[in-house]
DNA sequence: CTTTTTGTTGACTGATCGTTCCATATCCCT
DNA sequence: AGGGATATGGAACGATCAGTCAACAAAAAG
């Protein structure tokens, strides 16, 4: 054995994806990550590998880990329409604190995903993720009869968590909070 | 006078926008520019300043016309309902077709519009002059009986619109186009 | 035809990009 | 204490970045 790192690799990682996630791939450079991680040029290097093994391994906690403490709320023994406002309020919560970042599935998707295979496929692999949290969440409350039979479950769940997405845009376009909290609740009308 | 310009500045102009609009603005080099517009090196310089001032442009451009072409099918004479389904059906069918490019207000604000105050307000004027057909949209609605006065028209309008940027992240994120249309028509449910 | 004005072209600038090399420092194990 | 292994920090690499300069080409005005 030898000398041991004198960094936290995880507190690093999580310095580094708050970057990437708030000024993406591209306009993020290695001096700005160094600064960031407050480690050296070549540790970088030594413990990530180069930026773009750096990015994915950011984006792959991200994605395992971001999106699952948003929607946890809707795992409460609240009744569904609680839950699911709760989660939505709690999102547009977020996007009204200032500098707050958007989400990283979302900016990866429209910045990267296109043009690179790997983030492409863990994108799409987080966004069914949560897909399936809301799909359980609706079942169960069709089962419970919280929830009328009449939609789809999984299709429930698409257009609520497109909804977040949509959200995030129109928080970015200026969109103030009292409108996002209107739109919400007529989006919630959806669940009757 | 003097020797006139060999290219059309509004074509090039056209394959700037395209080329900001797929890739963002780090992303894209002035060479890269140069060798999709077709100019020399220069003569970009000299038509459109510098690169920050061509990206306004071409943002401004987009927001300008992009939107209006997809909400324009909301004027049609067709019932409330049917004009909605038609511009979310084509949103759709625009997100399935291969090498499709998201809408650039979604990039522009996701990825620029936090450090730049200028794409700031120009996204945040082409997301409110969207909103603004949606509401005048709902009004006329209302005002026909096609539609309740349950819900506010400006509110409503800025669900949809919402929802469009919520197909595109959603798509990017590899959910499939029937998929996409069965969120659509529950969405679109909103309107009884 | 000459002059003048403007567009085009390609070489070039300093800065920064991502990445690597190397000498030095630091720690574990014997 | 000593040797082996790893971390660190700084200098440097070639490539590319956005942007500029100056020579050349072309067209309108006289």
């Amino acid at each position: 054995m030898a000398r041991p790192k004198a960094f936290d690799r995880d507190r690093a990682l999580t310095r580094a994806l708050e970057l990437f996630q708030a000024k993406g791939y591209e306009a993020t450079s290695i001096q700005d990550l160094v600064d960031a991680m407050g480690i050296g040029r070549q540790s970088l290097y030594d413990t990530f590998g180069d930026k773009e093994a750096l990015y994915r391994e950011a984006l792959q906690r991200y994605v395992a880990e971001g999106p699952r403490s948003v929607l946890v709320a809707l795992e409460s023994p609240l009744p569904l329409r609680r839950a699911v406002s709760a989660v939505l309020e709690g999102v547009v919560a977020h996007l009204a604190a200032p500098g707050c970042r958007p989400c990283f599935i979302a900016h990866a998707a429209l910045d990267r995903a296109r043009f690179d295979g790997w983030t492409a496929q863990c994108v799409q692999s987080g966004y069914q993720d949560c897909l399936r949290l809301w799909e359980l969440r609706f079942r169960r409350a069709q089962a419970e009869g919280d929830l009328g039979p009449h939609h789809d479950s999984r299709t429930l769940g698409l257009v609520f968590q497109s909804t977040i997405y949509g959200l995030q845009v129109s928080a970015l376009a200026g969109v103030a909070r009292p409108d996002l909290e209107a739109a919400v609740r007529i989006t919630l009308s959806l669940l009757g």
